[in-house]
DNA sequence: CTTGTAAGTAAGTATTACTCACCATGTGGT
DNA sequence: ACCACATGGTGAGTAATACTTACTTACAAG
């Protein structure tokens, strides 16, 4: 019989904090269930306990990531009323975090994406609301005036959200160093002003 | 004894083929050897006789992919003098080949990230070719005053790059249509005029 | 006191990527 | 003609891994 999540009992938080940790050393695919639960201290049963499969624990681990970051968002959004601010404010909070959490930036950006299975994961969902608030921004400054009419939030979305993540792809894969305040700035710039001379 | 390289024998061709017709159906890492070697009417043994292992035969299918691609690219760019142009070209075949060839793409943006082999991978320096193709226009245009000096040529490559790939996401994920004509008038339009009032 | 259920264990099993010893067929040198 | 040897291919392994299942213990509610 599988767990119902009423409860969060000490085995399911260590395996998780298990997984968690591994992570930081090695990729996910190249990390045992028999290194989780020795890590853990538990034995191997108890991961199908609580969690489906292999993959289930990664995302529920990740998701716990996500409601952090969107939280430091959403709050650090509100501090701005101007839609060009916000969506600055995005893009630098982004890199930031990503720079300074590398882990689970390598998960995100190159690990999760190979199973059709994320797409439909709690982990996901967190993604969705992420991507839903940058569009909201972006309607809202078309609706004020300060985009330009015309423009496909949906396609600008995606220039935002491709430009952040392809931003630390380099950093991410080869342990490069990522100049945050510099890179934003020059992404904003050329996103907002254009790079036509 | 493993195989040098020097001739492309029947098995080997099959062996490739087998797997770039599996990878429509179902994502690389579910797909067994067992199951290329069958669909490939050849022995498991066989695989490793010409591959190092099952990720050296996905970027060998890969690579070949790539060549075709980059070809393309080059044809089609050196039609147009330029360099906004050529930028414009680019999205848009890159767009366009995404959109054509699903498999590839999914391949590309969703499944080989995920190990760092790829990134030492014979495939990977067919990416390698497509960024510098695309940093060199860019540092054209900016030494004949198309784009705005001062512009970083490489945070301009990642927005463009990371447009792209976004762009194709959803497509690749979950089967979505894209209009290619107008996404990529969208994403120049957005880069090169900006899009703010 | 009993019943039910949640937490955890231990010993599997099936599958999988990968290996290795071997066979068959040409092909070139002496 | 005969040997040496590389190439193309086989098939029966093997170790490791994700996942299963049958079981025990603890303990709380009725």
């Amino acid at each position: 019989m599988r767990h119902k999540g009423k409860t969060n009992p000490p085995g399911r938080i260590r395996i998780m904090k298990s997984l968690s940790d591994l992570m930081a050393e090695k990729d996910f695919h190249s990390i045992t269930t028999a290194e989780i639960a020795r890590n853990a201290e538990v034995t191997e049963g108890l991961i199908y306990k609580y969690f489906r499969d292999k993959k289930d624990l990664l995302y529920q681990v990740l998701k716990e990531h996500f409601e952090a970051f969107q939280k430091k968002i959403e709050t650090r959004v509100n501090e701005t009323g101007s839609c060009v601010g916000k969506l600055d404010i995005i893009i630098y909070t982004s890199l930031e975090s990503y720079a300074a959490n590398r882990v689970f930036s390598k998960i995100l950006l190159l690990e999760v994406r190979n199973s059709l299975d994320f797409f439909k994961s709690c982990a996901y969902e967190m993604v969705q609301t992420y991507s839903r608030t940058i569009l909201n921004i972006i309607r809202q400054g078309i609706d004020t005036g300060e985009l330009k009419p015309g423009t496909d939030p949906v396609v600008l979305r995606k220039v935002i959200l491709g430009a952040i993540e392809h931003a630390c792809l380099g950093e991410i894969i080869f342990g490069r160093e990522l100049d945050i305040d510099r890179v934003s700035r020059e992404i904003s710039s050329i996103i907002f002003q254009g790079v036509k001379a």
